[in-house]
DNA sequence: GGGCCATTGTGCGAAAACCTCACAGATGGC
DNA sequence: GCCATCTGTGAGGTTTTCGCACAATGGCCC
C-alpha cells in the first residue's frame, strides 16, 4: 500500500535548486555540493520518471515543458515546507532583511560580502519572501514597486535604484528583424509578483501593445526568466535579473530597457532606526548609485 | 549563501507520514521501512529543530502543536510534490480508483487484499485526491457526500455504506459528565473536506448546539482528528475512521453516533460499465454491508 | 499488583545513497 | 582552431539510513 511512490527527496530538491538558477553550478553553489552531484541527482531524477526535464546543448540547458512544471511544483513545496518549519525558540538574528528571492540571488547575495567586509560585527540574516512587509519579524525590507505602493502605514520608504526593463526573450526566437510588432506578436510571459511589468513599460515608452496570442503567468521571477530562455515567449525582464544571462548570450534584449515608474526601494520603520538598519540600508543607496545602467532603447 | 537550510528531507517524509498516521509502527508500514527507522528520523528532526514535535506517553503519541503545523505543512507540500509529477508516457495502469485520502488509509486499504484475492487478473490503481471526479483519468470515485451533491452530468451514483458519524476528543478532555451541553462547550474542530459534517449531525439528532468558544478549521480529516486526539477540542469523527481510536482508547465518543445525511459514493459514468468497474462497484456495495454499525447515541 | 499487549527507543553492523576529485566531452565565441 | 564555460562520468571514499533484535515504557485487565 504505497503511497506516495516519490521520487528521492535529494535529487528533488537538486532538481528546484537547478531549476531556480538555470544553471548546474550555481544551484551546486547554494546546496554546498560540487556541480558533479547535481548532474547525478538530476539526471538520475530524469531516468526514474522516463521524462526529459532539461534539454539544449549541454552548456546552455534549458527546463522542458514537464521540467518547468515540476521546477514550480517543488519550489512552491519547499517555500510551504519552509514557513511550516517552527522557529527555535533561543536563536537570536542580526539585523533581519527581507526581499525577494530573485532579487536576492541575483542582484543583493552577490553584493552582501560588501557590507559584511565593511561592517563585520553587523550579523545580517537574510529571509526571502513575496509576501507583504512586517515589522515584527522584520527590521528593513526591499520591495519593487511603484513609489507609494505596498508600504505600510508607520513606515519609511527608501528607493534607491532605478528598475530598468525590458523585453527578454531566447535569440532563436525572433525570425525577422527586431521592431515593436514583431516582439508583441510573440507570447507575453508574466510573473505574480510584479503584475504591472508590461503595463508599466507601456506607460514609459508611449507604446501601446495589441493583445499578445498568448498570455502566461509564472509565480517567481526566475521561472518567468528560465520560460523566456526557453523560448516559450517574450517576458519584461529586469535589467538587474538578465544581465548574466545576457552577457552569455542566453537572452537577448532587442528593444533595450527603460527605467520604470516602479522603484526598489528600502523600507523600514518611521523614526528610530538602530545603527544596523541605518547602516544597511545607506549601504543599499551606496550600492544602487554604483550599479551601471543599462543600455536604453536600441531601437526605441 | 545558504537559501533553504532544510532539514533532512527523508526526515521530514518520515515525519509527515508519522503526521498523517498518528503512529510510528503504521507510518514505517507506508514508507517500506521498520518503525525504528521512523522513531530515528523522527527525533533526528526534533534534535535537529530544538523543538519538540511528539509528546505523551511512548506508547500513545500525540503531535504537539508545532508539529501539527509542520506535518500539514508538509502533507500540503508533498501532495503538491505529487501534483507536478510528470506522468511518464508508457505506464498503463489498470482500474483508475480515486478516493479520499483518509477513507483510502482507514477502510478501503485495509479491505483491498480481499478484492485482489477474489479478482487477482483486475489490476487496481488507487489514486487519492480530494478534488472533483474527472472520468478522463477516473473509472470509478468513491465520494462523500449528501445523496446527489457532487455528482458530475452523466455520471450514477451507487451508495455502499452509511456515514455514521459522532463527536470525538481525547479521553481526558471531558472533566464533568458526558452531556451534550459539556460537549458544546469545547473548542468544535472542523474539516475542509467535509464542513457540514456539524450541521449534519445537528440535523439528524434535532440538538441545536450553540456557538462553541472556538472554532478550527484543518485541511485533512487525519490532522483533524490527530487534532481530537491531542485534546484540541472535539471533532465530529466518521466511525469507520475513528473506530481503531476508539478500541485503543486515544479518543472516546461519549454521545454515540448517528447515521448521516451524507452516504459514501460509488462514482461510475452512466452505462456501459466496463466489467473490471461492474466488479468493483459490486464488491464495495457488499463490503459496505459487511461493515458493522457503530453504537447509536449512548446518551441521545 | 502482576502479567499482557501495543508501541516506541537503541546498539551494532550491513547496505545504500551520496559526494568528491579529476578529467573528459560539448558547445559557443572570438 | 583555441579558449572559456558548462555539464557528464568513472573510481573510490564518506555519510546516511536501515534492519535486526532486544530493551523500555505505559495502559489495561483480571
Amino acid at each position: 500500500m504505497a503511497r506516495r511512490p516519490l521520487p528521492p527527496l535529494n535529487a528533488l530538491r537538486a532538481f528546484e535548486a537547478f531549476g531556480r538558477h538555470g544553471r548546474m553550478t550555481t544551484a551546486a553553489d547554494e546546496l554546498f555540493v560540487t556541480h558533479g552531484a547535481v548532474s547525478r541527482q538530476v539526471r538520475s531524477l530524469e531516468d526514474q520518471l522516463g521524462v526529459r526535464l532539461t534539454e539544449g546543448p549541454k552548456n546552455r540547458l534549458r527546463l522542458t515543458e514537464p521540467g518547468l512544471k515540476l521546477a514550480q511544483a517543488l519550489t512552491q513545496a519547499f517555500d510551504l515546507v519552509e514557513q511550516g518549519l517552527p522557529k527555535r525558540p533561543d536563536v537570536v538574528e542580526g539585523l533581519r532583511v527581507t526581499v525577494q528571492p530573485t532579487f536576492a540571488m541575483k542582484w543583493l547575495i552577490p553584493r552582501l560580502p560588501d557590507f559584511v567586509d565593511a561592517h563585520p560585527n553587523v550579523p545580517v540574516s537574510l529571509h526571502e519572501t513575496n509576501g507583504p512587509v512586517d515589522f515584527a519579524d522584520t527590521d528593513l525590507a526591499i520591495r519593487l514597486g511603484a513609489a507609494g505602493t505596498g508600504i505600510p502605514a508607520g513606515a519609511e520608504a527608501t528607493p534607491f535604484m532605478q528598475h530598468y526593463q525590458g523585453p527578454v526573450m531566447a535569440p532563436g526566437l525572433l525570425k525577422e528583424a527586431a521592431s515593436v510588432e514583431a516582439v508583441a506578436a510573440l507570447p507575453r510571459l508574466h510573473t505574480k509578483t510584479f503584475l504591472p511589468a508590461w503595463s508599466e513599460w507601456e506607460l514609459r515608452t508611449g507604446i501601446t501593445l495589441p493583445r499578445p496570442p498568448v498570455d502566461r503567468e509564472f509565480d517567481h521571477y526566475f521561472y518567468m526568466l528560465e520560460a523566456a530562455a526557453a523560448g516559450l515567449g517574450v517576458a519584461m525582464g529586469p535589467w538587474g535579473f538578465v544581465q548574466r544571462d545576457l552577457a552569455i548570450g542566453r537572452l537577448v534584449a532587442p528593444l533595450g530597457f527603460v527605467d520604470g515608474e516602479a522603484q526598489i526601494t528600502a523600507i523600514t520603520p518611521r523614526g528610530g532606526l538602530t545603527r544596523p538598519v541605518r547602516l544597511f540600508r545607506d549601504w543599499l543607496v551606496a550600492q544602487g548609485a554604483a550599479t551601471p545602467a543599462p543600455p536604453t532603447g536600441d531601437v526605441l
